[in-house]
DNA sequence: ATCACACGTGGGAGCGCTCCCACGGTACCT
DNA sequence: AGGTACCGTGGGAGCGCTCCCACGTGTGAT
């Protein structure tokens, strides 16, 4: 379908050269078309992409790429097995968020894995070849050497969720600490005031930040902060009920759980449904993420929604222009961006 | 990790001319270790893998790509919306034997998708521009251009699920035909004998190829096939619905559905629920994918497994030796591979 | 009329590699 | 002794682009 056209009679594809020849001006000009250099003139320009158009002409990816020290492609580096990658949503939002920002753009997209050890080093090759202008780091947990790599080599790079407060690196993130005060400044409004919280892996920036909200919220409500009833959980199912089997038996005149997850909420639910506590009469439940795990729950969970598409695009953003900055990491005297963006709570009836 | 050892005091990356300067040797010698030729005498090798070492040398992919015209990549081209591939776990299952089987290249993995029409266009340009060496091709509809595209611009390319039976691309496939005689050979051998099926969509070969199955086992036994029992379906739940219901008005008597997916086993079962019909007892049910819904179906669903990993490794075996035979489509003589796997009935108490 | 300075343009140099030819050396034949 | 063959090796040429300098030519200020 692109293609039609006369094939240069030399068999391969048409060269820069051949469409200078054709179009009568020189291989200069016939570059500063291709790449929208404003100094051509309106005819020159014309005619260049007339025979570009007869000759089916395609830019020579590889030899644009040694001439000019770049690739027109990034990548996004998913620092877990493929199997979570499918599993979790979060993953597909991101992707979308990218793949739309990225749609009208030269830019290439490419997925990288490196779950395994052999994949990591395979990674580390790969980027030290430099065989990509930036790099999108999601779900990168607090001792990954991945991103000290990145700034070390000065390859662009944006990172979804900080590993902590002081990031180096760009980061894209949602507001977990909004996230975490709107969940419980919802709960008090229901009139709860003996709050459970089931945290995230507390080696995850956001779920500490999650802790902070909720302890805020609390405190800035007039309530002292009650440490039995803040139990670790780590994102999963199991967790979850473990936790809340833990809390129940801590504090059994808790009337409300704020828990990290909707998986979380999940495995909580069921210990709070083995004990015999109704959702939402005897307990309210508030989960986080918004998954499709919060619709389909009975009774459906409130939960707290992140725009994790809109992260996407915004990485893209940050992450192209750092690239046309050239200015890679750690250059001087620029501030790192460190862009949050707001959360929202989706109330339904579980609390 | 990768890369320490000193940098070049250029500052940029060392170059094989620096490696050769560094082992005393000429440019060639040292290409010729880099790609693992034969003709280097040990010793030279030794001092060459031990300047590459000590300068932390990195070929650079696109000057590579340039001389050599190749790019050591391959692209996954996945004619569907994003969101599809994460729904379906056929995706999944064969990226992770696509990955496995790359493991241990230097091939470089590249995803695609072609949903919209400007992701088609954009990936024309890109195929144009040969920016890959080869093309994994899953889930083609009938009348997709691509293909064509593809022998057109002579890039080497695998399908997996040929269009038809005279398809001109090397093709890697289950055993649609073979599938669909033992679901119903299965049920023969459970005594019953008026075996209904759900087909999937007939534009799709290997829905076709279960048809055939399901008539020639039935054929085989004796059986005359009463067109009656055969309904076509969509591969949904919904289709699956609609298709029983059909043919529950029909033949009433029917004692087994044969349907071409789980999701449309799902949907049939259902309906069959509704009219008061129990599984297996009344009706027997098989379906077709083993996917989790099988599993997880009530009573469990008997169903036809496809090696998809399997399927994904086979493929990227038939696209390297294609690639380095360098005989793209339609090279004379050389008969286009049509490999098919064998599936597996997996028998569980719906049937 | 002169100078200055844009602007649009052509083409040399060079990016880092692979390919291939040519060369000297060794080994084995006649 | 000369011839032939092959092996390991060096380095020229060239892949198709971008970058940048140099060169007219036209415009406005002096």
């Amino acid at each position: 379908m692109a293609t039609h056209g006369v094939r240069g009679r030399s068999g391969g594809r048409p060269t820069l050269e051949e469409v200078a020849a054709r179009a009568g001006v020189g291989r200069g000009t016939v570059s500063r078309v291709i790449n929208g250099s404003p100094r051509v003139s309106d005819a020159t320009r014309a005619a260049v992409e007339a025979a570009v158009a007869e000759l089916g002409y395609v830019p020579n990816t590889a030899a644009r790429a040694l001439a000019a020290n770049r690739t027109d492609a990034i990548a996004l580096v998913v620092p877990e097995p493929e199997t979570r990658f499918f599993a979790e949503p979060y993953f597909s939002d991101i992707l979308k968020g990218v793949g739309a920002e990225l749609a009208d753009t030269e830019m290439q997209l490419l997925l990288i894995f490196a779950g395994s050890d052999k994949e990591r080093r395979r990674l580390a090759q790969y980027l030290a070849a430099h065989r990509v202008d930036g790099v999108l780091l999601v779900s990168v947990h607090a001792d990954d050497p991945l991103p000290d790599l990145l700034s070390q080599l000065e390859i662009p790079a944006v990172i979804s969720g900080p590993r902590s407060a002081a990031e180096t690196l760009t980061s894209v993130d949602s507001d977990n600490y909004g996230g975490g005060r709107s969940a419980v400044e919802h709960l008090l409004s229901r009139g709860r005031t003996r709050i459970a919280h089931i945290t995230g892996r507390l080696d995850v920036y956001g779920a500490q930040r999650r802790v902070d909200g909720y302890r805020d919220a609390l405190h800035d409500a007039g309530f002292d902060v009650d440490e039995l009833l803040i139990e670790p959980g780590d994102f999963t199912e199991e967790g979850g009920r473990r936790a809340m089997e833990t809390l129940l038996a801590r504090r059994p005149d808790l009337d409300a759980v704020f828990a990290a997850s909707d998986v979380t909420a999940a495995g909580a639910r069921q210990v709070l449904r083995e004990a015999g506590r109704r959702i939402p009469d005897d307990v309210a439940l508030v989960g986080y993420d918004d998954s499709a795990i919060a619709r389909h729950m009975d009774p459906p969970l409130t939960s707290v929604r992140q725009p994790i598409e809109e992260m996407g695009r915004r990485m893209i953003d940050l992450l192209l222009t750092e690239i046309a900055d050239r200015r890679p990491a750690m250059s001087r005297g620029l501030e790192r961006a460190q862009m949050v963006l707001a959360t929202e709570l989706v109330v339904r009836t579980s609390s």
